[in-house]
Order: structure tokens, then sequence, then C-alpha cells
RNA sequence: GCGAGCGUGGCCAAGUGGUUAAGGCAGUGGAUUGUGAUUCCACCAUUCGCGGGUUCAAGUCCCGUCGUUCGCCCCA
């Protein structure tokens, strides 16, 4: 073959779907923006020992799945699988926590995990996040939560579900992990061999195997909303109370466990029938103990990821990708011409006109073919004798009506050129 | 990491061992060397993801490999 083509699990991701991924990074900016949440970017890798800590040494992201490779004086680093530890790393090395208050923060990035690809998962993907660090209050839960659904719905998706649990806080779970295992050490040798393994390892995990003989005893499982001590029973109440007076609605699902170590009281997940097998489009959840694991001071935190290829997944399906429309199509014909055309088009472009130009050099006739093509209300046209004269004809493309203007007095009322433009592109569209 | 399916030009494809590899869309040039439609003409795969094998003969069968899709797994 001899020519390169772009990694398993990695992808281009050209024009007509680039406006999708534009369109969902402006509308998550600006509802960012209104909720006084910042942006961060954290580096793309860290020291590995940060995510093994941060994540879970048990957990299957760190035990099998991470980019980890010795740089060259042989430190361990890692492409990061996800962004919570980095951006909590961030909050302590940078003592955010010395401002005081609640940290808003939000990011988008790639993330990589070594996985098998399918659809809806890559081995670099990207994900959008927002992380409330520094507050106890449910609020935080509710409003954290209440972002993200705002914004799957401004972006049009309407059909999405929503699982909500509690996993309680580290001595809730201890107790429930000790009554799952007591329950299912019976039926050990029924259950599917991962879920075997995962009953020292990680018990919790069993909860949502897709195995049937293992759902079926599952069934009958002890819930791990019977075993939240009193406060983390009223927290999660409350949590539920300040979602339902949103009206957003959600279902409870007490199996619902995240892949995490780090999730505590508050787990949710947001689901699409969509997307087959990787239907989660945004997971999250509360996760208490993570910045003081990771050496800052106890703080707690809350919040979530979205999966961003997924998502564009979703809004192809539903809507035609969003369009910038051309304001001008530039034709021209002729060394004095083209010249012009090209000071004329940057002039255009400076007063804020969309503005493309024909660098074809070919007959008009294919010139005005590409004009018609590229969706462009109006057309100039520049000639021998535009050249001559310093002129340029104006057409509009809808309407075939041409005037003659000078070069000199086209963009003299940009302000009244700009309304032109748009009164023939409403006329067009209406 | 496991299982199954698929892989023909930029896109959609026909083709199921006997050939010169259909067709459509898009593109480029021309009929029309200064005006968008339609129409017409021409060009656009020495080759069927890649490598090897079987056969007189392979896009078609076999093996390997790469990619992809679906499920498992995992999670966003």
């Amino acid at each position: 073959m001899g020519s390169f083509q772009a990694l398993r699990g990695t992808r281009d991701v050209l024009a007509p779907e680039i406006s999708y991924w534009q369109w969902v990074e402006q509308v998550a900016r600006q509802q960012f923006a209104q909720a006084a949440y910042q942006e961060l970017r954290t580096p793309i890798f860290e020291e590995t020992a940060l995510f093994a800590r941060g994540i879970g040494e048990a957990t299957d992201v760190v035990g099998k799945e991470m980019y980890t490779f010795p740089d060259r004086k042989n430190r361990s680093l890692t492409l990061r699988p996800e962004n919570t530890a980095g951006v909590v790393r961030a909050y302590i090395q940078n003592k955010l926590a010395a401002q005081g208050g609640v940290q808003r923060l939000w990011y988008t990035g790639p993330m990589f995990r070594y996985e098998r690809p399918q659809g809806g998962r890559q081995r670099q993907f990207h994900q959008l996040g927002a992380e409330v660090i520094g507050s106890k209050d449910p609020r935080a839960d509710a409003e954290v939560i209440a972002i993200a659904t705002d914004l799957l719905k401004q972006l049009g998706l309407t059909t999405l579900t929503m699982d909500l649990n509690s996993v309680g806080d580290a001595s809730d779970r201890q107790a429930y992990r000790q009554a799952l295992v007591d329950f299912l050490t019976p039926y050990k040798d029924d259950l599917d061999a991962d879920s075997q393994d995962r009953l020292t390892r990680n018990p919790l995990r069993i909860l949502d195997s897709k195995d049937k003989r293992t759902q079926e005893i599952i069934v009958d499982a002890p819930s791990i909303l019977d075993h939240l001590s009193p406060e983390s029973q009223s927290f999660f109440d409350r949590v539920q109370q300040l979602l339902t007076d949103q009206d957003i609605s959600f279902t409870l699902n007490p199996r619902l466990v995240r892949g995490l170590d780090y999730y505590t009281h508050t787990a949710f997940e947001i689901q699409s029938s969509d997307l087959g097998a990787q239907a989660t489009v945004c997971g999250g959840g509360r996760y208490d103990g993570l910045v003081e694991q990771l050496g800052g001071p106890a703080t707690p935190a809350v919040g979530w990821a979205m999966g961003l290829e997924r998502l564009m997944i979703l809004l192809q399906k539903l809507h035609a990708p969003p369009s910038s429309p051309m304001d001008f199509y530039v034709v021209s014909r002729g060394d004095g011409a083209e010249a012009q055309a090209l000071k004329i088009a940057q002039a255009l472009r400076r007063q804020g006109f969309a503005t493309e130009l024909d660098l074809s050099g070919s007959a008009f006739g294919k010139q005005f073919k590409r004009a018609d093509r590229s969706g462009a209300v109006a057309c100039l046209v520049l000639g021998d004798s535009e050249a001559e004269s310093n002129t340029v004809q104006l057409k509009w493309l809808q309407s075939g009506e041409q005037i003659t203007v000078n070069q000199s007095t086209l963009l003299e009322d940009a302000a009244s050129l700009r309304q032109q433009v748009t009164q023939a592109r409403s006329t067009h569209s209406g």
C-alpha cells in the first residue's frame, strides 16, 4: 500500500460532521458561561499514578484500558482515559481551594482508552464535562445535572432517559458490599465467569452484569438503597426532590453502579435507545473523597462527562447539519479582474460578509454554476470590462436581478448591504 | 481481550469461478472563449482493502493481515 491511515479507533472529523461539533461546543460554551462555570484545559497526559490512584487500581479502565508508556526518562505516563482526575489534580496544584467557595469548572477534549472499537466507542474519543468542587450541598448535584439535561434539550435531544442512584458514603458502601457478597456467595457457581471474579475484587460491578443467569440471581439481591445511613438517605431524598422540582424526570435504579471507584452518593446516567450497546451519553455523580485521595484537602465534589461522538451520532440522526451559508460568491475572469476580485473578496470579509472566491479561472458559465451551488445570496462578477471601469456586477441569485456598482461604493454602506443580503436570504427561505 | 458479519472508483452500488469489472450520483473538460435550468458529448477502477495460496482460469474459493460493523466486555 504505502500510504498511511488513521490508527484503529481514531478518525478524522470532516466537513459536514464538523459543524455539529462546532454547534455543540458553541451551545455548551454559552450555557456554562451563563452558569458561572470556568473552562479549564489540562494536559492530555499525566503521571500514570494519578489515574491509578484516582480512578482505582481495581477498575477495568486502569487495569486494562490505559495507554501507558515510559517517557525518555523512563517515567510512567498515561494518556488520560477521563478527565476528572486531571481536573482534581489541577484544582489541588493550583490551590483553587484557597480562593474559597465553590469552583465550577468545565472542559472538553480528547480521552484515550484501549478498547475494541465499536459504534459509539473509539480509542480516542471526546468528552465534554463539568465539575463542581467544594460544595456538599445537594443543590450542587441538582444544578450540575440540570445543566446536563438543559444542554441536551437545547441540542434537540428530548427522548433521553436518566437513571439515578445513590451509592452512599464509604461506610454505607462497605456495609452494602458485605451484604451483597453474603447474598451472592451461595450462588457463586451459577454466576458468569466475570462476576465470579468480581465477587472478591469489585462485587458492586456484578449488579450490572448482562448475563441472563446472573441477572436472575441479582433480582433478589439486597438493594444499596436499603443500606444507606440516615444522612445519606436524606441527602439522596433531597437531590431527588430538587430534580423533581425542576421537572427533570429520572428512574431510580438501585443497580446503577459506576465503573470508577471515586463515586459516592449521587450516581446518574443519561441514556439513549438509539445507540445500541453504547447507550450512555452522559454519566456522572458525586465524588466526595477524590480530592483528599489525590493529596488535597478533604473536599466534596460532583460532576459528569458526556461522550461527544455518541452525541454526534444522535444529532446526525435528528437534524441536518447546521450550516453557515455564504453571503457572496465572487466570479471573475481575466488577469486584471481576477486580482480585483481577490481584493473585493477580502474587503467584504473584513466587513463581516461570508465570501467565497472562485479560483478556477474557468468559463463564466461554470463559475455561475458553482455560485449557485455554494448557497450564496449574491454573486459578484468581474470581467475585462468591469476591471477597466473599476466596477462590479452585483447579481442577486434568487431574483436574477443584476446591477452595476462602482467597486469603491460597494462597501461604502456596509450596513445597508448587510440589510439587502438579509432580506434576500429571508425571501429565499420564506 | 472473545465471538460473528462485512470490505468493488470521492459516494451508492451490480457482479455467486470463464470478461472488456454494469449502472447511478458527484467531479472535470467541451457543445455555450461574459451569466445559473435542461439536454448532449468526452474523461473519470490495467483492477475489486492488502499479502499469499488453490485452479487451465479468482472480485468470486481458501489462509493470513489490516480496517470496519454488531454482540460480549467496558463506559462517555
